[in-house]
DNA sequence: TCTGGGGTCCTAGGACCC
DNA sequence: TCTGGGGTCCTAGGACCC
């Protein structure tokens, strides 16, 4: 069977959820911020069309925004994070067989269902999303992810298409990939546009029609795949049910440059207790832990960088003594003197938790009273929000934690900060 | 003053083994 | 003098994604 793949995108979604709840910001230029309000992450089309582009950094650009009046927020992940959840429980009423792939997207695949009309269900799809969870979204069909991205693009730059295009057994398919630009495909990023401009290879049509022994030689066999998904040949499987991570990472700059060894112990504590839960929620256990830490790249100071790295002689995903470790592989690292800029705990040689190897001549410490602390405190936090529960080492006052100056509430995660409908009294 | 965070995959080359 | 062939595993580096 021939695969159909559909990709659901939300548009702008960052800003589009901040709309959802200040419905006043239709029609403006919005843009949302990263972490510690440092880039533009997302931008409203209005916001593209004055020339806002993605990534710059939010102090260069401040001027300009004030005199356009463009509305800045910053990134309120939990409220994103739940509309995600709302749309992709959406979209899985449609189909049995989604693959989640970021935040703001999911592909769908198609070719089991009963389906008279692809343009119909996409644009059922489409209302529905809308009318349930308020973000708008746009719909690309297509024989391959590859394509299937294409479709989506171009639907969303071409309003007359209404959000929604089906490349299945298009007639003009390659008039569509002539007008898309060999950088706007999926698996070309910076390098390889570059390189392949220079060899005269500048649209999507372009790539379509290079030669797979060539492209195998400059771009390695992931190019391949990109070429033949191109030519409407499936290369990139669908994943229903993401594999486990291999590594997992939590690193965050902070709001401001710290020198002190105790908020870089904090810091590091609360990282830590956030790589572990991510850990325990895909049921696994990691036996090496590295703690990175770091100055700033963008200051003329004293430039500092360093690793230290451990193996620990049981994997285990119990925080109290992942935070020991990393204590110990800050104290190798840490030299006075110097503001650092950010911290970062990652976690490897991951393995799943029933498959333990112990080791014969470490005393088991605490049983099962280890997991059973660590399931309460991840069931009372992921019940009551984030650090409903959290470790004293990770600190109380947090002078380091990033800035958020432009935070909308988290209006569906937290009692206190529901949205508020006033009645006509 | 101020520059995000978290991932994946592939390849080349070296070490090592029989 | 002459210096194989085939394989695995690991790592670093480079590309990409959102």
């Amino acid at each position: 069977m021939k695969p159909i793949v559909g990709l659901v995108d939300c548009n702008n979604f960052y800003v589009s959820c901040e709309r959802v709840f200040n419905p006043a910001l239709e029609g403006k230029p919005v843009v949302v911020l990263s972490n510690n309000d440092g880039c533009i992450i997302a931008r409203s089309n209005e916001a593209k069309a004055l020339g806002i582009k993605m990534g710059e950094p939010a102090f260069k650009v401040e001027k300009f925004l004030e005199k356009h009046n463009v509305r800045v927020f910053s990134s309120n992940y939990s409220l994103y994070a739940d509309m995600s959840q709302r749309v992709m429980e959406t979209l899985a009423l449609f189909t049995p067989d989604i693959e989640v792939y970021s935040i703001d997207e999911a592909f769908l695949s198609l070719e089991r269902m009963p389906i008279r009309s692809f343009p119909h269900f996409a644009g059922h799809i489409q209302t529905t999303v809308k009318k349930w969870t308020g973000i708008p979204v746009t719909v690309g069909i297509a024989p391959t992810k590859t394509l299937a991205k294409i479709a989506n693009e171009t639907a969303k730059k071409n309003p007359a298409y209404k959000g929604v295009l089906n490349l299945i057994d298009h007639p003009d398919i390659d008039r569509i990939l002539g007008a898309i630009d060999v950088s706007d495909v999926w698996g070309v990023g910076r390098q390889y546009t570059k390189f392949l401009r220079r060899h005269g290879i500048c649209t999507a049509l372009d790539l379509k029609n290079a030669s797979c022994d060539w492209i195998k030689k400059y771009m390695t066999i992931v190019g391949v795949r990109t070429v033949l998904e191109l030519r409407g040949i499936s290369c990139i499987e669908f994943e229903d049910a993401p594999p486990p991570k291999k590594g997992i990472c939590a690193s965050r700059s902070f709001g401001k440059k710290i020198d002190s060894p105790a908020d870089l112990k904090e810091a590091l504590a609360s990282y830590v207790a956030r790589a572990a839960e991510k850990l325990r929620a895909q049921r696994s256990v990691a036996s090496c832990l590295q703690v990175y830490l770091t100055t700033s790249p963008f200051r003329e100071d004293a430039q500092y960088y360093n690793v230290a790295t451990t193996f620990l002689p049981v994997a285990t995903s119990y925080t109290p003594e992942l935070i020991r470790y990393a204590f110990r592989m800050l104290e190798k690292i840490y030299k006075p003197g110097y503001k650092y800029h950010k911290i970062a705990v990652m976690l490897t040689e991951i393995k799943p938790q029933d498959c333990l190897q112990r080791d014969m001549f470490v005393a088991e410490e605490g049983g099962g009273n280890r997991q059973r602390l660590m399931e309460t405190v991840d069931t009372v936090n992921a019940r009551w929000g984030r650090d409903t529960l959290s470790y004293a080492a990770g600190g109380v006052q947090q002078s380091w934690k990033m800035r958020r100056a432009k935070l909308t509430p988290r209006f569906t995660t937290q009692w206190h900060e529901l949205p508020v409908v006033r009645a006509s009294v």
